[in-house]
DNA sequence: TAGATATATAGATACTTTTAAATATATAAA
DNA sequence: TTTATATATTTAAAAGTATCTATATATCTA
């Protein structure tokens, strides 16, 4: 994993409102009403969903469109090999 | 760890020269002269300065006075323990 | 198909971070 | 004790980020 994609990784996971909302979707199987996690973060949704785009972007996590909401899911391999990188800098 | 402890640190791990300052101290035993870290990031000084110390507040490494320079040791408590908390996030 | 709901995007503002220039401080060496 | 060197601090500018309001888009349901 190149230096940049940890940076972008390390920039994604330097927030407590996305730390909480990833935290949120492990404890609910990924699924994540944007309703509810604004009442959660006690923010308005379009920092959400700008929230939301941070963790997808940064390669953390999987989006699939399920009719009007999204399900996430962690990817495994992304966040093994973060760790590892961080574990051999 | 508290999430905002884990945001601190994502943080400081989250610039590529800051990435590349502790590569550069892993590979020098703690050893980092400002000049030559200039160098190596294309920094000037007080950046150097700058960076190194967001690194240390954010507790990852310790810093040791030996005479005008510094030695920089990784601080492997915190380390362990950021890793720890993003594996069972 | 019309209205309702979930999420995204655009635009604006406030806040934070990065960087450099100038300056200060601490220590070594002459 | 003066001068040189290493690092830190201050200040200011530029760039990036978080957040909101308003608006758009997509999809569901009646």
């Amino acid at each position: 994993m190149e230096l940049k994609q940890v940076e972008k990784i390390s920039k994604a996971l330097s927030d407590v409102n996305r730390l909480k909302l990833l935290q949120y979707m492990q404890k609910n199987q990924g699924k994540v009403e944007c309703t509810r996690a604004c009442n959660l973060l006690d923010l308005a949704q379009p920092s959400i969903s700008h929230h939301i785009k941070k963790l997808v972007e940064s390669g953390l996590i999987n989006q699939h469109k399920i009719g009007r909401n999204y399900n996430y899911s962690l990817n495994h391999e992304v966040w093994d090999n973060y760790i590892l990188r961080l574990q051999n800098l």
